[in-house]
DNA sequence: GCTATACTTCGTTTATTGGCGAAATGTAAA
DNA sequence: TTTACATTTCGCCAATAAACGAAGTATAGC
C-alpha cells in the first residue's frame, strides 16, 4: 500500500506531471529540465527525487550530468501502467503541448552555457 | 490539466485509496464507511467529496442515506482508468483484504442501529 | 408542525508539502 | 591540487490538506 501510495503522491503534483511529460521524446539532464520549468534547481532536484523514489523515472549519471527518463520495462507494473495512464490522459493538454514546444528549444541550447546560467540563479 | 490533477490527488490518500477498494462489490452508504474505516463521519464525509470533485465515484440519495459507488460506463475516460489502475495495483493488498474480511461483518450489522451509533460519536 | 436521524459544511488545529537560497557533495578540467 | 561546475541536501517559510467536533441542512416518521 505504502509503494503504491508513493507512486499516487508522485503524480499528485502539477509540476512533476509536466516533467514526466516532458520526459516523453527521451531523457534530460536537470538543467534543462529547470529552464523548461521556470523554478529554482533545487527544487526541480527534489521533484525528481519524489519521482525516482515512486520508481516512475530512472536516473543515469553521465560524468557531471544526471539524466532523468521514463521507466522502462525493468520498471515495476503499478508505476509503468501509472505513467501510460498519465501520458494517455494527459496527451494534447495545452500546458504540456506548449512545454513541449518550448523544450525543443531548449534542446538547442548549449548544454554548458544553460548550467551556468542555472547555478547563477 | 486541473481536472487529471483533481483525480491524482484524490488518489494521493490512503484513507481514500482504502474507500475505493471498499466499494469494488457494490454501493455503500456513508454510516457503513464511517464504521469500516473508523474515522469521524465529517472525515469520511470529506473524503467522499473528494473522490466525488474528481469523478472517482457516484452518489446517490435514497431517502436518507447516501449511497456511494464506483463510476460506471458513462464516466469520464481519465477517472475510469484511474480507478481501474487503483484496483489493479491493490488487488490482494493486506489492509485491502482486511478491509473486505471487516466490510462483510460491518454488511450483516443493522443499518439504522450502525447510524445511529455513528452520529453519538 | 415537531423530533430524530443521516449526512454535509464550517472553524480550528496539526501535519505535510512546495518553494527558495545557502551550504554540501561529487566530478571534471586547468 | 586547485578551481569550476552540476546536482543534491538542508533549513526555513508559506501554502495546502487531514483530522475532529460543533453547527447546519435535508428527509422520514410521529
Amino acid at each position: 500500500m505504502k509503494e503504491f501510495l508513493n507512486i499516487t503522491k508522485a503524480l499528485a503534483d502539477e509540476n512533476r506531471l509536466r516533467m514526466l511529460m516532458a520526459l516523453q521524446d527521451g531523457e534530460l539532464c536537470v538543467c534543462r529540465i529547470t529552464e523548461l520549468m521556470g523554478l529554482a534547481m533545487s527544487t526541480v532536484s527534489k521533484h525528481l527525487s519524489v519521482l525516482y523514489q515512486a520508481g516512475l523515472v530512472n536516473a543515469r549519471k553521465e560524468g557531471r550530468w544526471m539524466y532523468y527518463s521514463l521507466p522502462g520495462k525493468g520498471a515495476p507494473t503499478a508505476a509503468r501502467e501509472g505513467v501510460a495512464w498519465v501520458r494517455r490522459s494527459l496527451d494534447g493538454n495545452a500546458r504540456v503541448v506548449e512545454d513541449a514546444k518550448q523544450l525543443k528549444k531548449v534542446l538547442t541550447m548549449d548544454l554548458s552555457e544553460l548550467c551556468k546560467r542555472q547555478c547563477k540563479n
